[in-house]
Parts: C-alpha cells; structure tokens; sequence
DNA sequence: CCATGTACCTTGTCATGTAAGGTATGGGAT
DNA sequence: ATCCCATACCTTACATGACAAGGTACATGG
C-alpha cells in the first residue's frame, strides 16, 4: 500500500478536500474514499476508520448535512450535501492552503527567479 | 494577527518548510520565524513555541544537527545544519505534499479540462 | 527605568490520524 | 451450501503535535 503522505498531511486536507468533493453534488463516505483515490492518480489513499470522524465533525459543526438512503440492492448509505456554512470554510481552508503552499514552492524554489 | 493558516496546516507544512530553508545553509530558531514570513509574503506567521519543538525533534532523529553559538554582542543562537537523512526526508515530504496539492487542485477544478 | 526586540525553552490542554477492531449485506466462486 | 471479497457504516486506545501561556536572559532605545 502507499505511504508517501504522513498524518498531518492527511489532517490538514481532510476538510477541504471532503468539502471540495462534495461541491460536485451530494456523495456518501465510501464513494469519497473512492473519489480521493482517483482524484490522486491513486497517490493518495484514506483509511475509513479517519474519514468517518470526519464527516461526523463536520455534520456536526453544520459544514455539512447528511441524510440515510436504501438502495433498491438492500445497502444503506449516509449521503452528505455542502451548506452555505460549508462553502465559507470551504473557501477560507482554499486560501490557508494557497498561503502555505506558496510560502513552500518559495522555500522549494530556492529563493532565485522569482 | 493573521489567522488564515489553521493549525493543521502548520503541522503539514512545519517539517519541509524547516528542512528547506535549512537547504540554504546554517540558520537558527528566531531567523528561521521570520523567513516563513517573508516566505509567504506575512501571511503564514509560526509560533516559537511551535517551532523550538519541531527543531529538537528533527534533531532527534537526524534530519539536523545543532551547534551553540555566541554572537559579539553576547546574544546565544542555535544553528541547525540539515543532514543527509534530512534531505532524503525533505524529497520524501515533497513528494507526499505534491500529491496531496495535486489531488486538491484536481478537486478545485471542478472536474473540468482534464 | 522600563518597554521592546532578540533568543531560547517548557507545560497543560485539546484535536486528530492510525491501527485495530466491530456490524451487516450482496455477489461470485467453489 | 459455503466462503471470501466488496460494499458500507461505525468505534475505541494510543501517540502525536499545535496552541496558549508561561518562563529565562540580555541589549537597545526612549
């Protein structure tokens, strides 16, 4: 399995990414673990056991709502939607991230030519 | 105070942003606060007591080495040197934040042009 | 003489990933 | 029928790490 991203990288884009996914439409847990998959070229991997926790906390602080669904196939599902609350964090984590992420190509960059 | 970088963030970031300013020579605890703030143009701002814990961990486990010195004017500084160990690390954390920023962006983009 | 800047350090608290476990169902292979 | 894998959710014990707040010490300037 890969190990390339070590935990506080995990931490620190859990929120925005679950919060970008779920700017394409409404998405329930495994599906997203499956989407971060992809999204990474496979680079990325989450564990469910750091997802749900997620989710729960962002319920929670009213990022995001949820709500149960059947499938005809018998499986039940927690489908999660962004709020208007979600799309300000979304927006605010986006902008932090950007920050560092220059402040980093900077340091990578060597300092010279801009 | 700026307060756009949540701590998170800081904890992803902390390690490569240190290993790599270190990539440009000896620098000590004090200076390295404030090249983060010139890094990122003032809008990523550590706390020292944040970052003196960082310095002896990376020293903890051979990413760098430190060294006591007195300056004519009678002030003491620490200088951390990066090692062998810590640039394998840094290429290590690089690779692990490109992966991440990459997912991320691919995220941000809607999904759009690829 | 007193505030600010330089320069280091530590402790208590809280948040969060990981590892490991659990529950339950459906479908395909043997 | 039985077994295993995928689907789909959840939880707990543990270690890690930022933050807030405190501390030490000295130099400089008003």
């Amino acid at each position: 399995m890969k190990k390339s991203v070590y935990k506080e990288l995990v931490a620190a884009s859990s929120r925005p990414m679950v919060l970008s996914i779920l700017t394409g439409g409404e998405n329930y847990g495994y599906e997203i673990l499956k989407q971060v998959k992809l999204l990474s070229g496979g680079e990325v991997e989450w564990s469910d056991g750091m997802l749900y926790p997620v989710l729960h906390r962002l319920e929670r602080d009213g990022m995001i709502t949820g709500r149960w669904e059947l499938t005809e196939k018998g499986r039940r599902r927690k489908y999660y939607r962004l709020t208007d609350r979600g799309k300000g964090q979304l927006a605010r984590d986006r902008a932090g991230w950007r920050a560092v992420h220059g402040a980093l190509e900077m340091s990578w960059g060597g300092g010279r030519h801009v």
